[in-house]
RNA sequence: CGGGAUGUGGCCUAGUGGCUUAAGGCGCAGCGUUCGGGACGCUGAGAUCGGGAGUUCAAAUCUCCCCAUCCCGACCA
């Protein structure tokens, strides 16, 4: 992508309204817009980062057999009112009238249209299990929207069911994708702790968080150091002090987000909505079912909040919009520029994605907004490297700067990405 | 929903009754000089001061109502 066509500018300024580090940072660098509390714009690059986690997680879903479908947003209250969630979600669900006065909603979870889909599809046990998923926008009238895209009352998340004949098989996928989890978060460059919590809304049984400890948090944990035990302080029976019960560590406190929370579902929508197969002795039951939730746009912005610095984003290049950052600095004498347009075109020819600085600005401008978009790693081509045949490629997150031979450098990227 | 704060060109701010035909910086357009960490000079465009009602000879500035945003809390998947 060639940055003078890049459509969103860098600001010096982050806007007044703009508070938390994740707002801030990817508005200054054109990520986001905000059109109102917690709704926000993706610009090309914020949409870029979106995509890409979205396809991670689509990827690992895609692994443990999670088969992927859309749902629609939009909602009639009759389904909702089949599990009592039309009332008791009121203040949650945006609820409103359509043509001819018929009540509808927008989905903030997908429980009952999934379920009813389910219920006509699947008869037999031999259908079963089930793993379905899908990456939709929800909208939940939160009574507070705030904190930029970490909570917002239309978000991204990716949301996936699961339909088991018995209990056995439940626990066994519901242990498999708390691993993928742990492994998403991994490669979007999130330390997730696994924590157990409420059920809440959902389920008064098993459930568990995914957590990352941040001040930017508003969950507070109980964990210790050796990763194996956590408790949101919501349902903890320890405090911050006391012994670990796995390895006898003292347990810390500490504030975090929440990017992602598993349920045991059970029975209970499958017997309110009859969603019933036929066993192998022909026995009508119901289906056993269980929900894992993931927050794509949260996930973004939990990502901004850990990794930046004083000059801006720091992308873990996994998720980051472009994989390069090539910046001319210019000199119309020397060649600098047809250098910097070889060495781009030979770059995207090896499918390595590149936002290339060609813009008529002064070099302070370049560095400072490379910075500020925190695209992994920079290369420099100016007058200093030409003259050694060479450019410089540097990591947005180490201060060292590499000289590599112009004819060296492609080779040298496809090994170090 | 309770408490607190804020709203002035695209962005950040100053101005808090008359010296304001609303000021400065950034950004934007043009010209010239620059060119390794947000360069400089000149010229120019861009604002019904969140909205409405009122008080006053006079309102960005005072009063009332409304709206929006942020923070704390409540709530929350």
């Amino acid at each position: 992508m060639l940055q003078s066509k890049l459509f969103g500018k860098t600001n010096k300024k982050a806007p007044r309204d703009e508070k938390s580090v994740n707002a801030k940072l990817l508005a200054r660098a054109g990520f986001v817009e905000k059109l109102m509390a917690g709704a926000y714009s993706y610009l090309p690059l914020g949409w870029k980062v979106l995509q890409k986690i979205e396809n991670i997680v689509r990827e690992e879903m895609n692994t443990i057999q999670g088969q992927e479908i859309l749902m629609p947003a939009l909602q009639p209250k009759k389904l909702w009112d089949e599990t009592g969630r039309w009332e008791s979600g009121k203040d949650v669900m945006f609820q409103f009238k359509g043509r001819g006065g018929a009540d509808l909603g927008l989905g903030w979870t997908h429980e009952e249209t999934l379920t009813d889909i389910i219920r006509n599809k699947v008869n037999s046990y031999q259908d079963l299990p089930l793993y379905i998923y899908q990456i939709q926008t929800k909208f939940r009238n939160e009574p507070r929207a705030k904190s930029g895209i970490l909570r917002g009352r239309e978000f991204s998340m990716k949301d996936l069911y699961s339909f088991h004949a018995d209990e056995k098989d439940f626990l066994a996928y519901y242990e498999k994708v708390k691993g993928s989890y742990l492994k998403i978060f991994k490669k979007i460059g999130l330390d997730a702790i696994v924590i157990e919590a409420s059920g809440g809304e959902f389920s008064k049984l098993y459930s568990h968080e995914f957590q990352v400890l941040t001040s930017a948090g508003e969950d507070t944990i109980i964990y210790c150091d050796c990763g194996k035990f956590g408790q949101n302080v919501e349902v903890a029976k320890l405090k911050a002090g006391e012994k670990c019960p796995i390895c006898g560590k003292e347990l810390k406190s500490g504030r975090s987000i929440e990017v992602g929370n598993i349920f045991t579902l059970g029975t209970k929508y499958s017997e309110i909505m009859k969603a019933y197969f036929a066993d192998k002795d022909g026995k009508k039951k119901p289906i056993i079912m269980g929900c894992y939730g993931l927050g794509i746009s949260r996930a973004m912005g939990a990502i901004v909040e850990v990794h930046n610095d004083k000059n801006g984003i720091i992308w873990p290049v996994s998720v980051a919009p472009y994989q390069i950052h090539l910046i001319e600095i210019r000199d119309e004498k020397s060649g600098i520029k047809k250098t910097a347009e070889k060495l781009y075109k030979s770059l995207q020819k090896e499918d390595i994605e590149v936002l290339y600085d060609d813009r008529d600005e002064s070099p302070g401008i370049k560095f400072a907004d490379a910075d500020l978009i925190g695209i992994p790693l920079r290369i420099v081509v100016s007058e200093r490297t030409i003259a050694k045949n060479s450019v410089e490629l540097k990591k947005r997150d180490e201060e060292r700067i590499e000289l590599v031979k112009i004819d060296e450098i492609i080779n040298k990227l496809k090994n170090n990405l």
